[in-house]
DNA sequence: TTGTAAATAATAATCATTTCGATTTAGAAA
DNA sequence: TTTCTAAATCGAAATGATTATTATTTACAA
């Protein structure tokens, strides 16, 4: 997903484009990895000095609604990346930097016919550890 | 994990045994399932009228620290459950009730050798949805 | 039985997040 | 272009889970 593509999903939702909420995609296309609310707020409040936590908070919803970002909880405070565009798959996580690898296993083939009458809504596989950058730093 | 064998990790590690104590652990053992540290302090409110948040939140952060219970994110809102005592598995979590299903797929042997150089510290694999009652319900 | 470190009570504080009435603005329609 | 209106934002306070603090009580070792 990238700023484009997010933006025409918000017009054809109805949604207005506005400079907030460009700005907001420019620093996830820029994230390179999970980011929590409060760095965003920070992020814009260079620009928009006084930007309010119902606008951050509503847009980082509404994105996560859109499916154009991805969120999960890290350290019990959540946080949000830019939704991968490409095929289902899973991450390691750096629970120091929040920046990603992708794993390419995903073991629900194997699990769903484990679980007959149950209703599947979703699943979360995830690999917390640090990163070889961080484990120096 | 049971009453008798969460005592005694207790006790070795220096730990008094109170009967606050004892009850959150019976609390747990009947529980069949996650609660919310709410749901906890609930049910000690019978025995113990005014039972402080803060004992209910030591002993929580302490039986996780010992595995004697373990937690997950439900809906914004830590959950708690008995350690399974067996092997290592993962879980469906009915996000209706909190019951769970084991489930005895395992990904992350695959997934080692895909991370070369990280530092694998924890991982989750967990599947949300109904379980066979609350889709009735 | 006593001494003491651990456990608990009774708040208050914190932190992320949510809410809400008032105001502003994007974008459609005139 | 101008007007209109629902959507977006602001400003500020509320909420809800969790954590921290100080005084008091208690388990249990000596």
């Amino acid at each position: 997903m990238n700023l484009q593509n997010a933006m025409e999903v918000l017009r054809k939702n109805g949604y207005k484009s506005t400079g907030r909420r460009k700005d907001i995609l420019t620093f996830f296309e820029k994230a390179d990895g999970y980011r929590t609310a409060k760095e965003l707020h920070q992020f814009m409040e260079d620009k928009y000095e006084g930007i309010s936590f119902d606008t951050v908070y509503r847009n980082l919803h509404l994105y996560d609604e859109m499916k154009i970002l991805e969120s999960t909880e890290l350290n019990g405070e959540k946080h949000f990346r830019m939704k991968c565009a490409t095929h289902h798959h899973h991450h390691f996580i750096c629970s120091r930097c929040g920046k990603t690898k992708e794993i390419n296993i995903c073991p629900m083939d194997e699990v769903e016919n484990k679980l007959e009458n149950y209703m599947i809504e979703d699943h979360k596989f995830e690999i917390y550890g640090l990163c070889p950058e961080c484990q120096v730093a």
